[in-house]
DNA sequence: AAAAAACCCAACCGCCGTGGA
DNA sequence: CTCCACGGCGGTTGGGTTTTT
């Protein structure tokens, strides 16, 4: 049964039946399920309006849901090209290793897998790590819990080497993430992890000095840095040189953003990166007012394409929205996005980039909300810097001037570690490894200490 | 075949940051 | 400066479905 019910600007026809289930009687909205003439109504009134301001759908649209309610319904089922079904075996290695690398930093992970969103990716996880918390196994291959280990082993040292936070230079910071030279003879050699299997002791030098931190208040601040590229440091040393070693091609044009085809299992335009592939017509992308790309992304047809915009010129405040949107900004303004300076100061052309890691051990209000924002979101329109103390001060202060600098590097592709490519038989979590290839002794009770299984990021 | 366990997933909740009044 | 509304995010829940015993 349906009735019209009239509203500020519109009339719409409201399922009373399936409406007045659930009904919450102190707020008198509905909840529960949505039902799929809610879902019409909110899909009618977002195509009408645009999206945002949802708390207005409830009021113009006569929906008894709340923006909440509202905002989370289309973002997660509604708008349009979100993929639906399992994850594809690429997918789950990516989110794998973002995970590894992110922590439970679901809606930056759903940045980098197209038409997925963060609840799903969630989801997956969680169900993951339930399985293979119940069957004793590691959370993440072998590999990469050495480097964890290397790495929990490196912040226990740094908290001993004192050192004046002034010596700590963002931009140093952000070039340790960038990668280095697939020609640079001091490139991590993966195979180095592969033969030592369990052995910390080959990262326990610290090959970046400069990276020295006091010992005191700013070890939270440490642990939520990137530190890519580091082989002590990173969980990810193999990552990229064993990307560069089986399957990079350098792209033909030092573009920053055409680099995708021979990345990430050679696989079309699976990462944000190659929103800007050379073979998508430049009339696909979408552009505000001020020739800002704002508008959602989305893949077809192993290339993305461009969602229109909202209605009223804004972008949907998603976080891949904004994302997209900061990195065209970045792209606009220049020719710079694609040359980037290595430690001693010097430029080269940029492959890949890394996504800088972020603890999530504990909870840091201050360091890792900021980090968490400047990578992603409203930074990135609004420019407020986020308020912060003392010596981490220093490293806000330099943040709009890196900010250029961090919007062109922002990682695009997410390289692949080794035992992604290993073929089938190995264990992506999903399937209980038979051979000698899983994890020791030594390594499961590595799992099922505290942190690592506590998890969720390398901590 | 039935019960139990495990899995899956949509949706809700609370917290927090932001921006405007 | 404070308050408040809003939106985003991550954690959690609850119910339906599937698999196992």
């Amino acid at each position: 049964m349906a009735k019209t019910i009239s509203n500020n600007d519109e009339n719409v026809e409201v399922d009373i039946d399936s409406s007045k289930d659930d009904v919450d009687a102190r707020t008198g909205m509905k909840k529960g399920p949505w039902t799929p003439h809610e879902d019409m109504i909110l899909t009618e009134y977002v195509n009408k309006h645009g999206e945002g301001n949802w708390n207005f759908v409830q009021k113009n649209s006569g929906l008894l849901r709340c923006g909440k309610s509202c905002r989370l319904r289309w973002a997660n089922h509604l708008r349009p090209n979100l993929k639906k079904g399992s994850f594809s075996e690429e997918e789950e290695k990516i989110i794998i290793e973002l995970h590894a690398k992110l922590g439970n930093k679901w809606a930056r992970m759903a940045t980098q897998l197209p038409g997925r969103t963060d609840n799903e990716i969630k989801n997956f996880w969680n169900t993951r790590m339930k399985r293979r918390q119940r069957a004793g196994l590691p959370l993440y291959p072998p590999e990469i819990q050495a480097e964890a280990i290397a790495y929990n082993d490196k912040l226990l040292q740094l908290q001993h080497q004192p050192l004046s936070s002034s010596s700590l230079s963002f931009s140093l910071l952000l070039s340790s993430c960038y990668p280095k030279k697939i020609d640079d003879p001091n490139h991590y050699d993966y195979n180095l992890l592969e033969n030592n299997s369990g052995s910390a002791n080959n990262h326990n030098t610290n090959p970046c000095p400069q990276f020295n931190f006091s010992n005191d208040e700013n070890i939270e601040i440490n642990e939520t840095l990137a530190l890519q590229k580091s082989p002590s440091l990173s969980p990810y040393p193999s990552s990229s040189s064993n990307l560069f070693n089986q399957n990079f091609t350098p792209p033909s044009d030092s573009h920053d953003y055409q680099y995708s085809e021979n990345l990430s299992f050679e696989h079309h335009g699976f990462n944000a990166g190659s929103l800007y592939d050379s073979k998508t017509p430049a009339s696909s992308y979408a552009s505000g007012v001020d020739g800002n790309f704002m508008g959602n992304s989305s893949m077809v047809n192993d290339y993305y394409e461009v969602a229109p915009l909202s209605h009223d010129g804004k972008n949907s405040g998603l976080l891949d929205d904004l994302v997209m949107e900061g990195r065209s900004i970045s792209c606009n303004k220049g020719d710079v996005s694609h040359k980037r300076k290595n430690m001693e100061g010097e430029e080269y052309e940029d492959e890949e980039g890394i996504v800088p890691l972020v603890s999530t051990m504990k909870k840091k209000k201050s360091i890792d909300e900021s980090q968490k924002k400047d990578f992603s979101s409203s930074q990135l329109s609004t420019g407020k810097k986020p308020a912060q103390e003392d010596q981490t001060e220093e490293l806000n202060t330099m943040y709009d001037d890196d900010l250029d600098c961090l919007l062109n590097n922002f990682p695009s592709e997410i390289p692949m570690p080794e035992w992604y490519c290993r073929g089938k038989s190995q264990s992506l979590g999903t399937e209980i490894p038979t051979d000698e290839s899983g994890p020791t002794n030594q390594e499961f009770a590595w799992t099922l200490g505290s942190n690592w299984n506590n998890m969720p990021g390398i901590c």
